[in-house]
DNA sequence: GTTGACTCCGTACTATAGTACTGACTGTAT
DNA sequence: ATACAGTCAGTACTATAGTACGGAGTCAAC
């Protein structure tokens, strides 16, 4: 597979797959001379660039995504290792799924409050809903 | 309360509250004269940072925090419209919790099928399953 | 054998989300 | 009254995540 090619079936522009590929987000693919020095790409690729757009999606950054991609198999690394970032990891993605389940609870409390169309708000606040969620977050952040 | 006194409340800097003021994203306070000109802050304020925080931890971009905070009371607002907005919000939490379920379960079946300390990986291959997870999610936004 | 689509690398530019710095002002504590 | 901690507005600077551009090389078709 070429450049173009890739950067289409997985959604994004040519520069952005290089962009990846300095950043070491995706594996710099082999460039056979007889390919005249363009990149040569397997579906793998396609794969690891939709799964960094998933990923950003959802609040990570490159640099944290960069980490989740390193508990690959890495024959070299410590499988403790491993596994004590993708514990850490995991934290951190449940903590995310509690804000947004939060945060899906106001937004369906809002829905529901709301008395329907073409009439005037006054009772259907969502900050407050949205606030109370955040009042039980920042509990759920104190030591305890 | 003080800008430095909301700042440290919602942990972060008085550069930032002022940053988000300018943006649109937390109101602009009252600046009574009796107080020297200096912006006089309720702990509403407070909430709304916090909430703006948490919402950007979860993937939201200032631009949308902005109208999830306008889904919030506003007395000239047409209901329907508010209802429409939190609607199109939803689908989106949804879509990232379903995201995040599957990098959750990706990452338990990772630790899960690590051998333990020391032992070099192999057989235990994140990007696999976190492979997996977005395969899934492929399959569901392609037109097949 | 030249045109056109594609690729190469490097550099420059953009938007977002802050962070830092400036010089002036205020209000309080000594 | 003056030092100093905090505040003001505005501007400049930073990091992240791309996006665009320029000039050269490559390949396939005509």
């Amino acid at each position: 597979m070429r450049i173009s090619e890739v950067a289409k079936a997985a959604g994004v522009g040519v520069e952005t797959v290089r962009f990846y590929e300095r950043k070491g987000l995706v594996v710099q693919p082999k460039r056979p001379v007889l390919s005249g020095g363009f990149r040569s790409y397997s579906t793998e690729t396609v794969e690891c660039i939709r799964f960094i757009r998933q990923a950003q999606e959802i609040g990570f950054s490159l640099r944290e995504i960069k980490g989740l991609l390193s508990l690959r198999v890495d024959p070299d690394a410590d499988c403790g290792e491993v596994r004590t970032h993708a514990r850490t990891k995991l934290d951190e993605v449940n903590r995310k799924i509690a804000s947004l389940t939060d945060m899906k609870a106001a937004l369906e409390e809002l829905i529901e409050a709301c008395p329907g169309q073409g009439a005037a708000l006054g009772e259907c606040s969502i900050l407050e809903a949205l606030t109370r969620s955040i009042l039980d977050e920042s509990k759920v952040d104190r030591p305890s």
